[in-house]
DNA sequence: GTAGGGTTAG
């Protein structure tokens, strides 16, 4: 620490420290936008406009098409556009009218997030797509669509020519078939999520109001009209059907109660393949009745595992399960996608997304958060600006008399089409059109439930956040002012959160600033950010000041805005010791919160002068004991709070323990030997740590700081039985449960001593599920997590047997195994300085003295 | 019991 920072180490003084200079938001705005656009955005465009990179790149489709329209938007205008005028009754359908608009709109996304798009870039636009080549003739046109009605298996004409129907002729004879790679546009390149035929266009909404496109739809959409059941496409897909049963474990069981128990307790192993083996075998025998199955419970399952082609064949179960009373609908549908996002599954997720949009499911604004998650999550920025921008672009269509200038720029652009396509005639749109389309614009942002909220601009904040694009997020907040959209605390916190990753603690300050000054609410959860944007910013003098700040305005700190205040500090660890003090000066109460920053503090440090061998042990009276700042300062903060009344938290209580262990190193362990008068050769004599004091692995202050949370109920007692002893580390932290073990072995000691016999010691540890794809057929492993890991390496160090796996859960140490184990041969060479505690036992000393003996004799034979 | 926002660290 400098001069002029030790000057500074008391928050107050800091407080005089840091005025900074403030930068206005708007001002950052403007430089941002410009840059956003010409470089990020631009940069991102021009490559895909590249021919050579698009190859690799080629789902990067999805940054800037709607994909209701799958990638043509700039070129179907003439389907729609037909579609719409003379294929059916055009000013009835009001929902088609929609979607037409819906596809220029996305048009005007393109231009507005990307900039002005220009005829030679959306021609090679056009050149790339391979499906998307404009079909102006009608004789084309009519192929593509009888194509389309028998991949549809015959659904009704005007449902065929829905915009949101086309699907690339590539695909249309063959949607029954396996589609490589190579024929679909959104597939990954190891193959689509979503096989071909087995999602199918079904929309069955029956909750809810149901537009008469959907109506059409749902009255079509019988499975077993367009020629094909759930039995021969389950046999089809699974040949190995009859052995599935006896996969998922299922001889003998028989009700459907019974099967759902199964069902669930498979979910809960992890089992996801054998679950939905189980599903199929249920629906073959008749008895599944899909109202009775917890979807999200599967879909987190696979969540869980990252599971994506599972949570998609089991949403193949329940599509052709369909009669059986379920409903894939948006919901549905966004769970799924919001699953692929959540496993950083992003082709799989715009795959199904397709999939819904071709179905004519809308999405709404959950899904377009899903996926503008997703895109965030996988790091896929420029998708995610990309999906926001469409999002956008319906949301800012929903006011009416946003509705009315959106018609007539559809309506001019359809004129002018049609006026140049060759053989058309042009279409002169009446008053009745137009009014339709106004309509259908107003109902639009109604029907698919586009709203403006805060949610969806907080979403995607977080793609801004990744990138610390402060000034994209300036901009997605001026989005939101323009439509009234009035942002609320949490969007605040996420905004204030993206200034910090942009290593702009001023703007943050004066994002909240502002906020204040507009009178938006803003509390903890914004304050919190706002300690975060400090330590991400680093600037922990910012960071101080706002904890004065926040504790003048009583603000109750919260675990992750002391946590940043912490973090901040981390290069300064002395003040977060020096704040401890001044809490109690400024008499704030400790909390929970506090303790566990600070142990967390001194675990930290304590934990880095480890790595770096600046632990010091010395020798009292023979006993050892570790020398170090943060340990004094753990046990110090540890026993202030348990002075006022706090209970130990199951983290604290391990960080304290944390910071009372030994070094593992050789000569620390000769050390001890030394210092307890005893001589051996450790080679021969690996488990001469049953004579050191904590074993050589723990300073013995831990075992009394465990012995006193058991007593106060922090933590769980050892079951100590004669016969059997029981350490359940199952719920234990890593430090506490090495020190349980070890406290089990020293009170096993003190009955070896006493002469008892040694009951066996059962271990429970926590473990890891996990299901491994192994030539096709999954399996699912056990793994140890950290503590039972921890466990087992402490009794390899110590030289103890036991048998069983961490992996498993479950490890037993044998009685007969630990006395021979508290006996080692060795010799003493003094007995001074032996703690009394530590004096060999009646058994050994008996054998030692019979060594000697031998010994005495050797030498006398020599 | 069925989509659905933010914040520290590992």
């Amino acid at each position: 620490m400098d001069a002029s920072s030790s000057s500074s180490s008391t928050p107050h003084a800091l407080t005089l420290l840091t005025s900074s200079p403030h930068i206005a938001i708007m001002q950052v705005s403007h430089e941002h936008d410009k840059r956003i656009v010409n470089n990020k955005a631009l940069g991102t465009l021009t490559d895909l406009l590249d021919d050579s990179s698009y190859s690799s790149r080629r789902t990067h489709e999805n940054v800037f098409s709607e994909p209701s329209v799958s990638g043509r938007m700039t070129v179907d205008r003439t389907d729609c556009q037909t579609g719409v005028f003379s294929g059916v009754d055009t000013v009835n359908n009001t929902t088609q009218v929609g979607s037409v608009i819906s596809t220029y709109r996305s048009l005007d996304t393109f231009e507005g997030v990307y900039g002005p798009a220009n005829t030679s870039s959306i021609e090679k636009v056009q050149d790339i797509l391979p499906q998307s080549r404009s079909v102006s003739d009608g004789q084309h046109q009519s192929r593509h669509f009888a194509n389309r009605r028998a991949q549809l298996g015959g659904l009704p004409h005007q449902i065929n020519e829905h915009p949101l129907n086309f699907i690339p002729e590539a695909h249309a004879s063959n949607l029954f078939e396996p589609r490589k790679a190579s024929e679909f546009t959104n597939s990954y390149a190891g193959g689509s999520y979503l096989r071909a035929g087995r999602l199918v266009p079904v929309a069955c909404l029956r909750d809810g109001p149901v537009s008469k496109q959907k109506k059409a739809m749902n009255d079509h959409d019988d499975a077993k009209l367009i020629g094909w059941s759930i039995s021969n496409l389950l046999s089809k897909e699974n040949p190995e059907n009859s052995t599935s049963a006896n996969r998922a474990g299922l001889r003998g069981t028989k009700d459907v109660p019974d099967y759902l128990r199964r069902y669930n307790s498979l979910l809960i192993d992890g089992r996801l393949k054998d679950s939905v083996d189980l599903l199929e075998s249920m629906e073959q025998k008749g008895l599944l009745d899909m109202n009775k199955i917890h979807h999200a419970s599967f879909l987190n399952a696979c969540k869980k595992q990252r599971a994506v082609p599972e949570a998609v064949r089991a949403l193949q179960v329940m599509v052709l399960l369909k009669e059986a009373g379920l409903k894939p609908d948006c919901k549905l549908y966004t769970t799924l996608i919001s699953t692929c996002a959540k496993c950083g599954k992003v082709d799989a997720m715009f795959e199904v997304f397709h999939e819904m949009v071709s179905a004519g499911i809308e999405p709404n604004v959950n899904t377009y958060s899903a996926l503008i998650d997703g895109c965030a999550k996988a790091g896929q920025v420029a998708k995610a600006f990309g999906a926001y921008g469409i999002m956008s672009s319906k949301v800012n269509a929903c006011g009416e008399s946003g509705a009315v200038a959106r018609a007539f720029d559809v309506l001019s652009e359809m004129t002018a089409e049609a006026s140049e396509s060759k053989g058309s005639k042009p279409i002169l749109p009446d008053h009745v059109t137009v009014g339709a389309l106004m309509k259908t614009c107003i109902q639009a942002g109604q029907e698919y439930n586009i709203k403006g909220t805060p949610e969806v601009y907080t979403i995607a904040l977080r793609s801004c956040s990744l990138t610390g694009d402060l000034g994209f997020a300036l901009k997605i907040y001026e989005d939101m002012n323009k439509i009234g959209v009035q942002p609320d605390e949490m969007f605040l916190s996420a905004l204030v959160d993206v200034a910090g990753h942009a290593r702009r603690a001023d703007a943050a300050f004066e994002i909240m600033k502002d906020a204040r000054a507009k009178g938006y609410q803003v509390g903890t959860i914004a304050y919190s950010s706002l300690m975060g944007a400090c330590c991400n910013a680093k600037d922990w003098k910012k960071a101080l000041q706002l904890f004065e700040e926040i504790k003048s305005i009583k603000l109750m700190p919260t675990v992750s805005m002391m946590n940043a205040l912490i973090t901040a500090l981390n290069a300064e660890a002395q003040l977060g010791l020096d704040l401890f003090e001044q809490l109690k000066i400024d008499s704030i109460d400790l909390n929970p919160t506090i303790v566990g920053c600070l142990t967390g503090l001194c675990l930290q440090m304590f934990d880095n002068d480890l790595s770096l061998g600046n632990i010091v042990v010395t020798f009292n009276l023979g006993k050892p004991q570790i020398e170090n700042k943060w340990t004094s300062s753990a046990i110090k903060v540890y026993r202030e709070a348990i002075s006022t009344g706090l209970l130990p938290s199951s983290d604290v209580l391990s960080q304290v323990l944390g910071c009372l262990r030994f070094p593992h190193d050789n000569t620390l362990t000769n050390t001890f030997i030394e210092n307890m008068g005893i001589s051996c050769d450790i080679p021969h004599h690996p488990n001469v740590n049953s004579l050191l004091e904590g074993f050589g692995e723990y300073d013995i202050r831990a075992f009394s700081i465990l012995e006193e949370a058991a007593s106060l109920g922090a933590v769980e007692s050892i079951s100590m039985k004669d016969t059997r002893i029981l350490v359940d580390a199952r719920k234990s932290k890593i430090y506490t449960a090495e020190v349980s073990v070890l406290t089990t072995l020293r009170s096993l000691k003190h009955r070896l001593a006493a002469g008892a016999r040694l009951p066996n010691v059962t271990i429970l540890l926590p473990t890891e599920k996990k299901q491994v794809g192994l030539d096709e057929r999954e399996k699912t492993l056990k793994l140890a997590g950290r503590v039972g890991q921890a466990v087992g390496s402490l009794l390899r160090r110590l030289g103890i047997k036991y048998h069983g796996e961490e992996s498993h859960g479950k490890m037993r140490i044998n009685g007969l195994t630990l006395r021979r184990w508290f006996n080692p041969k060795l010799t003493s060479t003094s007995s001074t300085g032996t703690p009394a505690d530590l004096l060999p036992l009646p058994s050994r000393l008996a054998k030692g003295i019979a060594d000697q003996q031998r010994n005495i004799r050797n030498l006398s034979l020599e």
